[in-house]
DNA sequence: ACCGCCGGGTGCC
DNA sequence: ACCGCCGGGTGCC
């Protein structure tokens, strides 16, 4: 009796699969299990431990079963009546396929309770018979507990076999890197035609734009197998986990919408949305003949009149003429129309033509309606985006949708927002915002009641963290069909994806642990395969074009053309002079270093040279002091103040110089930089972690100098964003201002709305241009890396307003602001400095040679002739393949390039 | 399960 | 006969 209920008890998890949901119960399914099993947040840094044969025993009581090769999942048991070491076994849907011996459970319980290891199965060849089955059991972990498990599993008599573990194919990684950086490039290809708007889209499509078009019905509408699926018989195999199963596989209706910024994804998503309803019919709308504005309009100043932002909203519209205030107001006030939600309901069942009027009345209120019926319900589509673009979606709808039909859109935002789960399901689409995601987040929170037809994620890369509120909301909302619009699908490394496929219901990959063991960890181990896999998966979910994409041999979008002309600029006299006097002083140094072999130890020494030579080609005022001191120089300073003084002019230097100065530590760019007292620039927290592991005997990583926590200076914070050194008496030009100022007066002269971006990695550089940019009369704005993100947004909205009064200059420091930055409204670039990373360069001119330049874009690259800025560009062309090089590469190989580099610039 | 293990039946060669 | 051997019953954790 008792053996048998509990036998009964846990054979209910057979039935358990990963295919349904089961949000609506509290019990632990298998299926959570499993998902909680897996979910380890960071299985990244895992070293395979070694391999173990161990035996799957029980199979006779279960359902799962499992094919030659396929992956299986280990889940701990320790509720198990009969041995609290149990280890279960199950397939890719969660059924249950039986139980890891007891003498082996009990030695990989320990492992796995105690976190020591993650278990993954592999059953290699199929059932032998039907009572037991090998089992091929990897063990993965952090490095650190390698030995421990090891050790342990030895002791009960287990011995891992450790033979035969090569590391990653380190040799690859170059190539894949680079695999993985296209990964979303060239997702065009042909795919499908083009198709044609339905009538209520008012807005003519662009043919790129008809094509998503066409490929978002399609993924929609087709009920094709979902990637690595495959018919065997009768039943559906998955390739990649060799999972197999009777039901044909639940396809993805959705996926990811990559195009680039500026492309059109809102009104693709639109044109979807009124394209493609159900059996691919357009999306039932009224229409009228009075003017249809006013409905989207009053749904929502109803619900949200109290927001800046709509308020800006209707403020531009008004302006537009679109509607008149006084409409607005009288509409405002009358109640909610809500009597229109069940004739639209009706006209969509009759569209769907399967059931009638009536019936489907009836059968709404029935609590067991089919799921046919439940999809034919479904109507309304939710798009989810961050706040700053909603009132772009309001003013898409508002622009795209033709204006006499009406479509109901509800914004779902405010406090007072409408909860009500039936009206929200009547509407045509309901927009709201991730916060409000994350904080409408329970079960009950009506976006989780809605049978969606449609949700849609806007810069859905913002999910990508599945630890955040909002993902997890994300992944809970009831839909039939799933998009994410993203420009930037992947921001960091394949870990970003998960998040993507999870809420895109990929199966099996909705589930880390085989995401996890298909696809992540094999690629970020080097493995061609897993890369190949990813690759063929992204392919099948994404349509990406970027500004550079051809359709058929001719440029999606058409950019004006872009020419880059170098200028070269001869110093004066009185300039050269300087130059020559301060290069051979730094050539002899350099030398002695290069010849003693002590290039590394007098960085900083080094680089300072450099400096001094580049920013003597721009302006002689550029010179901080050149802080000579490599150590051996320090003693010379003698009071602490005045070596403080000096520490922090210098660090201001590295700062100033957008040179890209590297952390010795992390060789990553300096992140909250201090300087020692020997003059080299760290990371705070990483020379913090230098200075505590090693104690008193703590020395200076790259030049050997004791080091102390608190000798390290840091930048004075009052100082930050001071720059205001140089005023008007003292201001002195030179050839590369002359150089400028001539191109500038010309192109007044040409045209006097020409704007300009004015480009420099010294922001003091920057400083100095303002004067004479003042006394020329040129109105001018700045931008740099020191200013609030505030100030940012509100200078780049002065620079691109077309306004009569809207400065015509932006002195820009090279490496402020993001990709993202958008400065069209200028047409012409001066790039007064050559910088280090030609990329920098390109991303700069790139943020006005984009989407929605209208003038053919100038650039002028000034360089000194006979200077170190010409062995610059010499070296920035080789750069790029150094760059390249250095992935995979040895930290003790970047650093001889650098060295090598040096004696370039020196002509050494 | 064409195994291993258990425990009862049995017992020179 | 407090053993070995035989053969039937039996079987995940």
């Amino acid at each position: 009796m008792f053996s048998n209920r509990w036998r009964f008890g846990w054979d209910r998890y057979t039935e358990v699969d990963l295919f349904t949901d089961h949000n609506d119960t509290n019990a632990e399914t298998l299926s959570q299990a499993i998902r909680a099993a897996s979910e380890e947040p960071d299985a990244d840094g895992s070293v395979l431990f070694g391999h173990l044969q161990g035996t799957v025993v029980g199979l006779r009581y279960y359902t799962g079963v499992v094919n030659s090769g396929e992956m299986v999942g280990l889940v701990r048991q320790p509720q198990n009546p009969y041995d609290r070491n149990a280890v279960m076994v199950a397939n890719i849907y969660g059924n249950q396929v039986g139980h890891i011996k007891k003498e082996l459970a009990a030695a990989m319980a320990y492992v796995m309770d105690n976190k020591l290891a993650k278990v993954e199965g592999v059953v290699h060849s199929g059932t032998k018979n039907k009572f037991t089955m090998p089992v091929m059991l990897s063990f993965w972990g952090k490095e650190e507990k390698k030995n421990t498990v090891i050790e342990m599993m030895a002791r009960r008599g287990y011995k891992l076999n450790t033979g035969g573990i090569g590391q990653a194919a380190v040799f690859f990684f170059f190539q894949l890197k680079n695999a993985f950086d296209n990964l979303f490039e060239g997702l065009m290809e042909s795919k499908d035609g083009e198709k044609e708007a339905a009538k209520s889209v008012g807005t003519p499509l662009l043919p790129h734009q008809k094509k998503a078009l066409s490929w978002m019905c399609a993924r929609e509408n087709k009920s094709g197998l979902p990637p690595f699926w495959e018919k065997r018989g009768e039943l559906y195999y998955n390739t990649l986990t060799c999972f197999s199963a009777k039901e044909i596989p639940e396809r993805v209706r959705g996926g990811i919408l990559a195009d680039d910024m500026g492309l059109g994804k809102t009104l693709t998503t639109i044109a979807l949305i009124l394209t493609n309803f159900h059996n691919g019919k357009p999306l039932p709308v009224e229409t009228c003949v009075s003017v249809t504005v006013l409905n989207l309009y009053f749904s929502i100043t109803v619900w949200c009149e109290q927001h800046l932002f709509i308020i800006k909203w209707l403020f531009a519209c008004y302006q537009e003429g679109q509607s008149s205030p006084l409409k607005a107001r009288t509409k405002k006030q009358m109640p909610p129309k809500l009597e229109g939600f069940q004739e639209d309901l009706d006209f969509a069942a009759a569209l769907g033509g399967l059931i009638s009027d009536t019936g489907f009345k009836k059968k709404k209120t029935s609590k067991k309606a089919t799921p046919t019926l439940k999809d034919l319900k479904a109507r309304a589509t939710l798009i989810i985006c961050p706040l700053s673009v909603l009132s772009n979606w309001l003013d898409q709808f508002e622009q795209h949708v033709s204006a006499n039909v009406k479509l109901n859109v509800y914004l779902y935002y405010g406090s007072d927002r409408n909860r009500s789960t039936k009206f929200l399901s009547s509407q045509d689409v309901v927009i709201t915002t991730y916060n409000i995601l994350s904080s409408d987040n329970g079960d009950k929170s009506p976006l989780h009641v809605v049978n969606w037809l449609r949700v849609v994620l806007d810069e859905g890369h913002i999910i990508r963290n599945p630890d955040t509120l909002m993902s997890k909301a994300v992944l809970r909302f009831k839909a039939q069909r799933r998009w994410i619009l993203s420009g930037t699908p992947i921001q960091n490394s394949v870990k970003d994806l998960w998040m993507l496929l999870a809420f895109l219901h990929l199966k099996p990959f909705d589930v880390r642990e085989w995401w996890n063991r298909v696809i992540q960890r094999p690629v970020t181990q080097g493995n061609k395969e897993g890369l190949q896999n990813l690759q063929t998966l992204v392919k099948c979910i994404t349509l990406r074009r970027t500004k550079n994409s051809e359709v058929n041999g001719r440029p999606l979008v058409s950019l004006p053309e872009k020419t880059v002309c170098v200028e070269k600029v001869e110093l004066s006299q009185a300039e050269r002079e300087e130059y020559e006097l301060a290069r051979n002083e730094g050539r002899n140094t350099i030398g002695r270093y290069v010849s003693e072999g002590t290039v590394l130890s007098n960085y900083a020494h080094v680089l300072a040279i450099l400096m001094r030579l580049r920013q003597l080609c721009c302006h002689p005022d550029l010179l901080f002091y050149l802080s000579a001191f490599s150590n051996s120089v320090c003693s010379y300073i003698s009071t602490p103040a005045e070596l403080r003084e000096r520490l922090i002019e210098k660090l201001r230097m590295v700062l100033a110089s957008g040179s890209d100065e590297e952390c010795s530590v992390c060789l990553e760019s300096v992140r909250l930089p201090v300087i020692t007292h020997c003059a080299h620039v760290y990371c705070r927290p990483c020379i913090a972690q230098v200075i505590s592991t090693e104690k008193e005997t703590a020395r200076c990583p790259l030049c050997r100098s004791e080091i102390k926590t608190s000798e390290l200076v840091e930048f004075p914070q009052e100082e930050m964003g001071e720059e205001n050194g140089t005023n008007s008496e003292k201001w002195r030009t030179s050839s590369k201002v002359q150089a400028l100022m001539a191109n500038l007066l010309r192109l007044r002269s040409e045209d006097n709305r020409i704007k300009c971006l004015v480009v420099s990695q010294f922001t003091r550089f920057l400083t100095i241009l303002e004067t004479p940019l003042r006394e020329h009369g040129f109105s001018y704005v700045r931008l740099d890396g020191t200013m609030s993100l505030k100030k940012r947004t509100q200078v780049i909205q002065e620079f691109q307003s077309s306004a009569d009064s809207s400065p015509v200059i932006m002195l820009l420091s090279l490496k402020a602001g993001g990709v993202g930055l958008n400065l069209t409204a200028a047409s012409h670039v001066f790039l007064m400095d050559p910088a280090w990373n030609p990329a920098t360069e390109e991303q700069c001119i790139d943020r006005c040679h984009r989407l929605g330049q209208k003038r053919k874009v100038c650039v002028t690259k000034f360089i000194v002739k006979d200077s170190v800025e010409e062995n610059m560009v010499k070296i920035q062309k080789k750069k790029q393949d150094l760059l390249e090089k250095a992935f995979g590469s040895t930290n003790t190989d970047r650093k001889a390039s650098r060295i090598s580099d040096i004696k370039a610039l020196m002509e050494l």
